[in-house]
DNA sequence: CGGATGTCAGGAAAACTGAAATCC
DNA sequence: CGGATTTCAGTTGTCCTGACATCC
């Protein structure tokens, strides 16, 4: 075997964008058959998951951009997934809510993003798609907060 | 210590686009300092490493779109990095070439992505920073003939 | 004919920038 | 005043689609 060790299969930086390549055409794809992308799965389950925040919260751990998050939310709020309610304490702020019909919608990327990992995770052991996730979760951790 | 298990981190597919976000910022700031962009390392690095090829062939190798492999060379080729001949074994190809000055931008970009690497990777061990990379490497060649 | 190639025009989602108005 | 928040308008780079003429 030994094929050459080659650039292009040692640079991770490198590898993780052509893979990550991969892994967005995949999700696009679970998410579009939910009617939803990217950016309403990371504030959904931001909302879920640290609770109700002001949107430049929702922005700092989704890391997105404020602009974006105005987007999203317009779209999230038609669809009556999220609840913007002015803060009574802060008037500069919106106090961003998760709906009963949002954390359903959650769910059903969620149960997407699923399927979506069997597919990019197919050629790994159990034990390496542990590894991956250890080193990947990781990274953002450290890079999050630089 | 034991943080919630979390949606978040438990995903590898999702990790992955968040912290290919945090890579590709890196690369964007590296790449700019030598006046380039992540299409030009593509084709300059595929024609250093299985020689000159047709313009269809580097798209398949480089995982991109032939419109904009068009688009990428008509770049590289203003600056003489690369050069266009038509194959006179079949007229509906070009032939693209490497030349020297594309060799010495194409080491230029390499040594802006290993000083990516360093940042993106500061975080990990040796070891763990090998065993990323042999599990990208993995999921690239699976999903690269898919 | 079907199929591959190079080229061009343009769209879509993501990341980002700059500025304005409002409020702490 | 400086600083934070929401919002809007617009740009950039990447990925993708459709079309066309040309050639195998």
């Amino acid at each position: 075997m030994e094929k050459t060790p080659s650039r292009l299969t040692a640079k991770p930086s490198w590898l993780l964008g052509q893979v990550a390549v991969h892994a967005h055409r995949l999700a696009s794809d679970g998410f579009g058959e939910v009617g939803a992308r990217g950016y309403h799965y990371r504030i959904l389950a931001a909302l879920d998951e640290f609770g109700a925040a002001s949107q430049a919260d929702l922005g700092r751990r989704c890391n997105m951009d404020r602009s974006d998050v105005v987007a999203a939310l317009n779209e999230l709020a038609e669809q009556d997934f999220v609840e913007r309610t002015p803060d009574p304490d802060d008037r500069r702020r919106n106090i961003v809510t998760l709906t009963k019909a949002g954390r359903r919608q959650l769910q059903h990327m969620d149960q997407a993003l699923d399927k979506v990992q069997d597919d990019l995770l197919e050629p790994l052991a159990a034990k390496d798609r542990q590894t991956l996730t250890r080193l990947l979760a990781q990274l953002l951790a450290h890079h999050q907060r630089g």
